[in-house]
DNA sequence: GTAGGGTTAG
């Protein structure tokens, strides 16, 4: 369709400019005026190339307002779209985060292919929405949609993946390196170092060409899995040529969340020298992280002064200054957080502000906690988090009213948190347990067995610490709910599931709390158990009762 | 000829 649209536009250009059509228009990035002529033409005048470059302008743009302009027309003009636009129009929506509008669209789809259903299961997964995403899966299979290695990568980015993995294989289809990328990110995300070593395997037996996204994500699987030096050695057998800063990032991200500060500086000079990759925003992240963690806070700011005078090639956005903001708070220098927070040249995002809420947490400093917390529930009221940190502020601090008020408060709001959980594998079956289990088919052996090993604990040191309840309660109470943490049933679990001298594992999907830090430390000496745990945000290696994170964390 | 998938960070 060659039509000369602009001698139906009134749009004022320069002689040079006229007569271009609307996809010439799209794709010079003049999105306006392609739809100023789109506005002006009516039923039958626009045909498919005007709307899919219409509709690919706005998806690259997210400009949400324009695309939905350009739907309305084709509604208004009764045009038909073929699966090929309604696609494009599904993926404009799910884009812009309109997933219930994206999902309109591909329901009235007379003929969804595999696109369609692929487009809509993976922004489900990118978006975090995985029930919705494996429901739609499981849909497409009813209405024998054919999945392909797209529809499966996207799949298994939002869900454990071995199901997944396994019903992929039994159509007979071989994984390609996708496949195993997004499998082994599924792993790392639930710490199943069996299973990833399974697919490491399977890779290895397929003897695959070397593809840098599918190495990196084994060297991020081993280390998010807790066994470092096997990521290290993939790493190192990794053709320096090959590297990328993915791979550079993952095992300094790698070294960080295990407290290795020094580790993440050596790595992180010897990728200077070698000049090979650039360092990225995320590689500072993790040497900023690193310092954090490794209690290396001088280090830290040096190294953020060096990336405003422009050393490293990056310059600091506001995930770095966030980043200082938790290093500084976690070390106990809350004024210089405050401060430093005040100088930044943006205003403090969620974010921001809550590295330094959950410093002042830590060190219960109330008055500049308040401050914060306040602010932080005023600009994200519909985030949970907030509300429970203050509230255990003022729980240490022990303002009960306090804490009543923010309780109603959080009530009012109908905002839930996500209630802990610690998790540990035993026989190729995950064991969850949450805080004062009732669930768990062997809880009884568990708690009888948690009370006997408490004798012995507390005749070997352990004092609980009660610091860590935070609610109103008398102390014999206090006593009995930290003892319900899902930490110390799920290590309970693995003393008694597992035989001695045998590591114990245990994963938990929060911070983990002062009082079962010490309480498993003590635990690995007592048993001569091994114990790692994996928190929310790093690891600790326990051995004869010393942790890796050298109580910092 | 053709849209949809993947690795680090939060």
């Amino acid at each position: 369709m060659k039509l000369l649209h602009r001698s139906f536009s009134s749009f004022p250009s320069s002689p040079l400019q006229t007569f271009l059509t609307i996809p010439q228009l799209c794709s010079n990035g003049r999105l306006q005026e392609a739809l100023l002529d789109m506005a002006v033409l009516g039923p039958n005048m626009l045909g498919f190339h005007d709307y899919d470059a219409l509709l690919n302008t706005c998806v690259n743009k997210r400009a949400l307002r324009e695309g939905q302009r350009v739907h309305t027309h084709m509604i208004k003009t009764s045009y038909f779209p073929p699966t090929y636009l309604r696609n494009r129009l599904l993926i404009f929506y799910g884009k812009c985060d309109r997933l219930a509008d994206a999902h309109k669209v591909l329901d009235e789809m007379p003929d969804k292919n595999v696109v369609s259903w692929t487009a809509m299961i993976s922004r489900y997964s990118q978006t975090g929405h995985s029930s919705e995403a494996l429901t739609l899966f499981a849909e497409m299979m009813r209405a024998d949609g054919k999945p392909n290695h797209f529809t499966f990568a996207s799949v298994l980015t939002s869900c454990s993946g071995l199901s997944v993995f396994q019903k992929l294989l039994s159509q007979g289809m071989s994984p390609n390196y996708v496949t195993y990328a997004s499998v082994l990110t599924a792993l790392s995300g639930l710490a199943l170092l069996d299973h990833g070593k399974q697919v490491h395997c399977h890779v290895l037996r397929r003897e695959l060409p070397f593809y840098a996204v599918l190495q990196n994500s084994l060297i991020d699987m081993y280390s998010k899995c807790g066994n470092l030096s096997y990521a290290r050695r993939l790493f190192d057998n990794m053709p320096e040529t090959e590297r990328t800063s993915v791979s550079w990032n993952a095992m300094l991200v790698g070294y960080s969340k295990h407290g290795l500060g020094k580790e993440v500086l050596e790595l992180f000079g010897l990728m200077r020298e070698g000049k090979r990759v650039k360092p990225d925003s995320v590689t500072l992240l993790a040497v900023l992280s690193g310092c954090s963690h490794g209690k290396m806070e001088d280090t830290g700011l040096s190294i953020f002064d060096g990336m405003i005078a422009g050393d490293y090639g990056v310059k600091p956005d506001t995930e770095h200054y966030g980043c200082i903001v938790d290093m500084l708070g976690r070390a106990g220098r809350i004024e210089e957080a405050f401060e430093f927070v005040k100088r930044m040249p943006s205003e403090p995002t969620a974010g921001v502000l809550g590295s330094l809420l959950g410093a002042c947490r830590l060190h219960v400093s109330v008055d500049i906690g308040e401050a914060v917390g306040r602010r932080l529930i005023e600009i994200e009221p519909e985030n949970a988090g907030n509300y429970v940190i203050l509230s255990n502020l003022y729980a240490s601090a022990g303002r009960w009213e306090d804490v009543n008020s923010l309780r109603a408060m959080m009530l009012r709001s109908a905002v839930t948190k996500e209630p802990g959980r610690s998790w540990i594998q035993h026989e190729q079956t995950l064991h969850y347990f949450h805080a004062n289990d009732r669930t768990h088919p062997r809880r009884e052996e568990v708690l009888a067995k948690l009370k006997e090993i408490l004798m012995k604990m507390k005749q070997a040191g352990y004092v609980p610490d009660h610091s860590c309840v935070l609610y109103d309660v008398d102390e014999e109470q206090k006593e009995r709910m930290l003892l319900g943490h899902s930490e110390k049933l799920a290590l309970t679990f693995g003393l008694i599931a597992t035989g001695d001298g045998i590591p114990i594992r245990v994963f938990k999907n929060l911070r983990i709390c002062v009082d079962c830090h010490n309480f498993a430390k003590i635990f690995s000496k007592v048993f001569e158990r091994e114990v790692s745990l994996r928190d929310k945000n790093r690891f600790h290696q326990i051995v004869g009762g010393v942790c890796s994170c050298g109580d910092y964390w």
